[in-house]
RNA sequence: GCUCGAAUGGUGGAAUGGUAGACACGAGGGACUUAAAAUCCCUUGACCAUAACCGGUUGUGCGGGUUCGAGUCCCGCUUCGAGCACCA
């Protein structure tokens, strides 16, 4: 009888759920395994057949690794905060959680139809007052931290504040914005407002003057990450620079354990690496210029401290603080042309337009090293966030410096013997000094790196500058002026920004009429009614009672979407705790995750958050790890195949196309839907668009043909598949098998549905192996035979390979042949297909319950013990050899499977064949390949 | 520009330095069937040879190298993809 998926498929979800299967508790006396994929945003779009790829793999993952004994966390949740649903509220008036509810209802809908094994009672939504509790908590704990680089950890600020009560800034080292400098007497002097603004240089979370990506197409700020080119990612609209009062994260004093951690992840080199650019660390020399016929002084990053004897300008940033300081009277009209200049060009325009700019400032500044006078110049090649700000310029040694004096007719003095600098400079940190030399120094004669090292030494010692490591890491902006996010726990008693109270906690999102920005410009927030915060009843009240003595504003901002992504995993080991974010119990024993799965899309933006934020959990001792994930897996993504008709200009006739080239056509979209086989479905495609109605068509041996192109999966391109239509026409664990068989799990691909048949057919297969036609089962409990042990043997030793090294493609194939093999052999032995069901269940747990069922298994199949493997089973007796002549194969011979090489090689030289082969050439040499081959090299 | 990654039949893709193209799709042929569906069997990189069989040559983007032996290792290119991009 047919295999029934439709009515066998409910029926195990249903019981699975009945039966609360994929229920996970903490069972200490079980090794643990976390497996995790990236939680989704519920989009309205629903699922299409590219999101359950991470989902399938790591599920069968999951149900392989409970199988062999683990206690699997296998969860999945909702990253619910999001720009699409308050887009969607500011363009109908629906409440974002009204539609962001509906899309998890319909994503809950879809994702059960496929069969995963999550425990969804563990399930986490980031909008919930119960999980953002937790957010804002974690913020909190952020604000009341500072960093301290001896202890590289996080500490409570009431230590700091205790250094500064003592001794003032001295014998400071820790992470900050700006180095500031003040005595115990200072600091005891301060107002609460000044040592507010003081401690706000400090703070892990704090407020900052910052360049911020505007976008004012959607009213908010954006992380380097949503702005490329120079539009945001979302929408396309054009990002300014505007400097903004902004929420931001320490996220750099953690940049060198961001750093090191990755050495002991288990992640792609690519994604590390992509990592290890983005913080970008660069150890150089920091130096003092004084300024001539001056008292002030300017301080220089650069990597080449060798090539100070090459110095022939110094640049500052147009923004730096030093160009007014620094301009002369003579010069002030012309540098605040092109200060003006820069500021007015966006990001984008500058990427377009690299042209080379700049202005004299009127000042000299003296090398220290020759006691030279350098021009100083203002330059937008110079970036004011990065390093000081300003340069060194050595034109002959680094291309940008170059083209700049190319351009201005500045000085190039070549530093490396035999270089030539007359076309390019010499950028390559190689080859032999001259030129540099003063009485004290003499690099001549010294490599590059030589000359470094003696530079610094010189440099440190005579106290005109100091080792400095820099990193290109900047600090998260926690700010964005939107509606649906976290609402941060913050109130401003007469402009300090203040916690509430952690009692207060979560501080619920108010309900608002417009989530557009006010007519003042404050974000949304700005029209809630209800939003101010009374200190003596400590609760939130209606912003008409703020006297500033004890009802005061609370925060309009919300938090960015990574707030809420950054320690879900977490969250999901102890997801109903109210008192903590985890307990201790849950995280020591599920401690990390040990596989996680998802886009590479998120190598500089989640993945970077969510490790700094556990790192700032553990030194808080909430998180035990120091890194999150300890392995990483990026699925590819699974990209649309759209398919084309094509229409005769001027007419409404479509052609084939084979016959295509004859006539000029127009290639138009055609729903994938109506498509088999890029065989058009004419009826449909006629009853698709009226318009097409009375289409006519030229045939190819009576069909139409489309044409394909492999795309983004997208509305517009209507080549978007829906999992649930593949579900009803095939099952899920057809979807499964299928999905799983398209490819390397890490490779991109196009969704093509024309090889699902072949799954297909796979399934069916082996669950005829089990029934007869009337769909009763037919096993044998006679013992099997040598050739059906080897077989399922092979399986096992496959199958269990390739989940480790997550090679399921090539896993689906081995099923195909294992299931080939024994319906050849018309196996219907219990003992081997009892094994064969168990190594399924991973990849196609629904038929798999089922058989096991069938079969009398215990419990469910994914409970059932991973069958061992025993080599016994694959040992032959005798082994083919091929015989080969200078690599040439001739003929075979056969041995004994235990026949050590050197005598195999005497039989062969023995063999009358062989002989005839030679005959007379001398043998240069025999090389004998275990199992495989006998090579003869004669000539 | 820099840094990674990739390139194998009509298609998706297999191959610890050891018989390249597993497995699947598609295509062609056949069996069963009144017919269709389903199922099963055979052929299927290219070229040459042959009545047929046995066979031969060539073949993993291009050019070199190492090796008895290279899709795989090394050097130099080409093309495509991804990331970073004035980071001093």
């Amino acid at each position: 009888m047919e295999y029934d998926f439709r009515q066998i498929e409910k029926k195990w979800h249903e019981l699975w759920a009945q039966r609360g299967t994929y229920k996970v508790v903490e069972d200490p006396s079980r090794p643990k395994y976390y497996v995790l994929n990236m939680f989704p945003y519920p989009s309205g779009a629903g699922l299409h057949v590219g999101h359950p790829l991470g989902y399938i793999a790591s599920d069968i993952y999951a149900r392989y690794k409970r199988q062999c004994g683990f206690n699997v966390l296998n969860p999945m949740g909702y990253d619910a905060y999001g720009l699409p649903a308050e887009q969607y509220a500011i363009q109908t008036g629906q409440h974002p959680a009204v539609t962001t509810e509906k899309n998890i209802a319909r994503y809950r809908e879809q994702l059960d139809k496929i069969g995963f094994s999550f425990d969804w009672d563990r399930e986490v939504r980031t909008c919930e007052p119960g999980y953002y509790h937790w957010t804002q908590w974690a913020f909190q704990k952020m604000f009341n931290s500072y960093y301290c680089n001896k202890c590289q950890s996080a500490q409570p600020i009431s230590q700091l504040i205790e250094h500064f009560e003592k001794q003032g800034t001295s014998g400071l080292d820790v992470a900050q914005s700006e180095e500031l400098s003040f005595s115990p007497a200072q600091w005891n002097a301060m107002d609460e407002k000044e040592k507010s603004d003081v401690l706000m240089n400090y703070r892990i979370a704090y407020q900052g003057e910052t360049m911020v990506n505007w976008c004012a197409g959607l009213g908010t700020v954006l992380a380097n990450d949503e702005v490329v080119e120079g539009v945001s990612v979302r929408g396309g609209f054009p990002v300014e620079q505007k400097k903004m009062r902004q929420w931001c994260l320490r996220v750099s004093a953690y940049a060198q354990r961001l750093l090191d951690g990755l050495d002991t992840i288990d992640w792609s080199e690519s994604i590390k690496e992509t990592q290890r650019n983005w913080i970008g660390r660069s150890e150089g020399t920091e130096m003092q210029f004084k300024v001539k016929d001056s008292d002030l002084e300017f301080t220089i990053f650069t990597t080449r401290a060798d090539t100070i004897f090459g110095v022939t300008f110094m640049v500052l940033a147009p923004e730096s603080e030093l160009v007014p300081q620094l301009t002369t009277a003579a010069q002030k009209p012309e540098v605040d042309a092109y200060v003006a200049a820069v500021k007015k060009r966006t990001e984008r325009e500058r990427i377009a337009d690299r042209r080379v700019t700049g202005v004299f400032s009127g000042s000299y500044a003296i090398n220290p090293l020759t006691g030279e006078d350098v021009p100083v110049w203002i330059s937008d090649y110079v970036l004011a966030g990065y390093g000081t700000g300003a340069i060194m310029a050595v034109p002959a040694h680094d291309s940008r410096d170059y083209a700049f004096a190319k351009h201005f007719g500045l000085e190039i003095r070549p530093l490396i013997e035999g270089c030539d600098v007359s076309e390019e400079s010499f950028d390559a940190k190689e080859g032999i000094m001259m030129n540099s030399a003063n009485s004290e120094l003499n690099l001549n004669g010294l490599t590059v790196k030589e000359s470094i090292a003696a530079t610094k030494r010189y440099v440190t010692a005579k106290g005109i500058g100091r080792v400095k490591v820099n990193y290109r890491l900047r600090d998260a902006i926690f700010s964005r002026q939107r509606y649906w996010g976290e609402p941060f726990p913050v109130y401003y008693r007469n402009g300090i920004p203040t916690m509430l109270p952690e009692e207060c906690l979560p501080l619920q999102l108010p309900e608002i009429k417009d989530y557009k920005p006010t007519e003042s410009g404050e974000p949304p927030l700005g029209h809630a009614t209800e939003w101010a915060f009374d200190t003596v009843s400590k609760k939130v009240v209606s912003k008409s009672l703020i006297d500033n003595v004890s009802v005061f504003p609370l925060e309009l901002n919300t938090m960015p979407g990574f707030a809420g992504s950054s320690a879900y995993y977490l969250r999901y080991m102890d997801p109903h705790n109210s008192n903590a974010l985890v307990s201790r119990e849950a995280d020591e024993y599920w401690k990390c995750v040990d596989l996680y799965l998802g886009g590479s899309e998120h190598a500089t933006g989640h993945l970077i958050y969510s490790r700094f934020w556990n790192k700032f959990l553990k030194d808080l001792g909430v998180s035990t790890v120091e890194e999150p994930f300890a392995k990483l897996i990026n699925q590819g993504m699974i990209q649309g195949r759209s398919n084309f008709v094509y229409r005769i200009k001027d007419t409404n006739t479509f052609v084939s196309l084979g016959l295509k080239d004859q006539y000029d056509t127009t290639p138009i979209h055609v729903d994938v839907n109506i498509v088999s086989g890029d065989v058009l479905d004419v009826e449909a495609f006629k009853a698709w668009r009226p318009e097409y109605e009375t289409a006519d068509f030229i045939l190819e041996d009576g069909k139409y043909v489309c044409g394909w192109a492999v795309e983004k999966m997208s509305k517009s391109m209507f080549n978007v598949v829906n999992p649930d239509v593949i579900i009803e026409k095939y099952g899920a664990d057809t979807l499964r098998m299928y999905e799983m068989f398209l490819g390397p799990l890490e490779q991109s691909k196009p969704w093509d549905t024309n090889g699902i048949d072949g799954c297909h057919r796979f399934i069916r297969k082996m669950w005829n192996m089990f029934t007869d036609r009337e769909g009763k089962l037919c096993l044998s409990d006679d013992a099997p035979s040598k050739d059906e042990l080897k077989s399922i043997h092979k399986l096992i030793k496959k199958v269990t390979e390739d989940i480790e090294n997550f090679s399921f493609n090539t896993s689906v194939s081995a099923f195909m042949i294992c299931v080939n093999e024994l319906s050849g052999l018309k196996c219907n032995k219990k003992a081997v297909l009892s094994d064969l069901v168990k190594l399924i269940a991973p990849f196609a747990p629904h038929i798999a319950e089922e058989l096991w069922e069938m079969t009398g298994g215990e419990g469910s199949v994914c409970d059932a013990a991973w069958p061992k493997f025993n080599e016994d089973y694959l040992k032959e007796d005798s082994v083919t050899y091929s015989i080969s002549f200078n690599g040439k194969t001739r003929f075979t011979m056969d041995f004994a499977a235990d026949m050590d090489a050197k005598a195999i090689e005497t039989d062969v030289l023995a063999n009358e064949k062989t002989q005839s082969y030679i005959e007379g050439k001398t043998i240069r040499k025999v090389i004998v390949v275990p199992r495989k081959i006998v090579n003869i090299v004669i000539g």
